[in-house]
DNA sequence: GGATAATGGTTATCCACTATCACTAAATTC
DNA sequence: GAATTTAGTGATAGTGGATAACCATTATCC
């Protein structure tokens, strides 16, 4: 208070606000954090042409060769009309094929083509490669606990997902 | 192959994808656990009617009394625009007020009323609840480990937030 | 075996959240 | 005092997520 006419500072003050009582939630921590790896993510995919929910969705058809839409829904947490659009763009690019299933003439079996499983490799690679990036400084030791506590949480959720 | 009229189950088979290579990423732990925190979040809060945004908006402006609508939005890391129906919301309600700044009158000073103060209270109550039983199980000592290790992931975001 | 129910996929539609552009009013800079 | 910057607002578009209604097919149940 030395100069009463200087307590409204002309800069552009620099001023952040306190978020202490937010501090107080995992959860907060959780979104900001996350939102950091999912930006990450997204430079990570955008070379392949790929966003989270089309590259979640070719992963998983790789991995699961021959699996259902609604399989495939399921396992990304995301509901049936809204995969439509994704595996409709993953086929259009032709990296996935739809195939009717014989026994169930209602059902698609997935599957990803060749075009499709060599993108796969290389958009993993890249994943992979920008994750160490982001989680370096974090010792393994550390990235266990993590995971395991993440994992505990998901134990917790409404949907039963095991 | 001792039935083979019968390899196609009738039984909803209970089918579960495998998520094997998703698994070796953090982020994806991260996401699948946060769905689940935000799930839970989303239903302490139903019985304020407040949203994350809300209730978020709500907090700061409590611990932050007169802060501005610019840095409001920067604390929460949304767009300007964005926070105007936020804050527009709780203002509705009574919950907080937009005064003018009387140094520089294009800025608003938000403030919580008693009324914002309340809820304010009642709804961290209920969060703070709510993660205690999310998060039961997980031992003091890893959810440091867990907090310090989310911060450090948001000092390497791009927009300087450390 | 045929009506009924349930399932897989699709369409249309709505809502919440995010992002960009353009604009006004007020402040700062020069 | 003119030009630039900043605070807040409006309009708009894009994305993700959820529901309802529908068709085709399969399963269930008299």
């Amino acid at each position: 208070m030395a100069h009463p006419d200087k307590n409204v500072p002309s800069k552009p003050e620099a001023f952040s606000a306190s978020d202490a009582t937010l501090q107080r939630f995992i959860g907060y921590h959780m979104k900001r954090a996350f939102n950091v790896v999912q930006a990450d993510l997204t430079a990570a995919l955008k070379p392949f042409d790929l966003r989270m929910l089309t590259y979640s969705a070719l992963v998983l058809i790789v991995d699961n060769p021959g699996l259902s839409q609604s399989q495939l829904a399921a396992a990304m947490d995301v509901e049936r009309p809204n995969l439509v659009v994704i595996v409709d763009e993953l086929e259009q690019r032709a990296l996935i094929t739809r195939t009717r299933v014989p026994t169930d003439r209602r059902a698609y079996a997935l599957h990803a083509t060749l075009r499709g499983q060599q993108l796969f490799k290389r958009a993993v690679a890249a994943v992979t490669a920008h994750e160490r990036a982001l989680f370096r400084g974090i010792d393994a030791q550390t990235q266990s606990t993590m995971i395991a506590a993440l994992q505990l949480i998901q134990t917790r959720g409404g949907k039963g997902q095991g």
